[in-house]
DNA sequence: ATCAACGAGTTGACACATCAACCACGGTTC
DNA sequence: GAACCGTGGTTGATGTGTCAACTCGTTGAT
């Protein structure tokens, strides 16, 4: 009512998408192989990092994670045996982790193109694309480095 | 790379938009309303329904909530005092939960202008929600009424 | 009338995310 | 050197979301 009824639809528009969007990707990705999306996003990262392992302080920028957040996710994966944490904050992606992302990374992609890349057109993906930037660079102008 | 570079790139973009968008604005509602983005869908919806109450269903479908998810949140606003359990699983909203949900739609609204509103302009609001439509029947489609 | 089937709602266990408080260490600056 | 501060990382408490299993009431078939 306040608002502009356009932002207003769009507003609710988007947060249906954005709810049943990654709700069912999770829930495909966890089904078929026991990862959840936090897992997937780290295994991805370290899979296509050199040597197959980064400094905690590159997860945090790369993935944009709070610093707590990123901890309790590393000492879960730890625990799976999914990576394993050297000395100097350096995590390395072990050979189950490694094993687990290769298989992971089919039903991923299937997924994201199953219900999104497929169902958009090429300027819709690339408006879309230029939509996030721009939101996203709002967010990050006012908030230099801090709130983290 | 097995995906089209505009899937991946928009995927990414849009993955990292969600994730601080929704962050920040949830952060921002906790802060100053002591409300969380759970909280603010319920009390809205309960406030713009007639007479303040609606069933427990109407909620379920109007958000597109697990029952469990709904069932666990009821449960803590009820223990908040926010809202009322009537038998008949009808959910009233207490004299307090109009009161904070009144409070928190400025801010709520003013950080979604903030953020997303005034950063977008009208035709990408209209691309955007159409987007999220076209997701969201894609999504609706394969999975009539089941798996909730 | 009985029993099976279904759907709404609840519960308990667990994973996940956030916050605040804390520890450790590498810089200052005095 | 000593007190200080900013930053990276950890921890514990709490709120949130999901799954599976359960209760309960209604409905439909035999």
């Amino acid at each position: 009512m306040t608002t502009t009824p356009d932002v207003s639809a769009a507003w609710q528009a988007y947060q249906r998408m954005r709810m049943l969007l990654n709700g069912q990707i999770n829930r495909e990705l966890g089904r078929s192989t026991g990862l959840s999306e936090a897992d997937y996003d780290i295994l991805f990262f370290l899979e296509q990092s050199q040597d197959s392992s980064v400094r905690s302080i590159a997860l945090r920028c790369g993935l944009a994670w709070e610093k707590s957040r990123l901890s309790h996710q590393l000492r879960r994966m730890e625990q799976r045996g999914l990576i394993e944490k050297a000395p100097g904050a350096v995590i390395h992606l072990t050979d189950k982790g490694r094993e687990q992302i290769a298989a992971a990374r089919d039903c991923h992609e299937a997924a994201v193109r199953r219900y999104f890349g497929d169902v958009l057109s090429a300027e819709q993906l690339t408006a879309l694309a230029t939509i996030s930037d721009q939101v996203v660079a709002r967010l990050t102008q006012d908030l230099p480095h801090h709130a983290h």
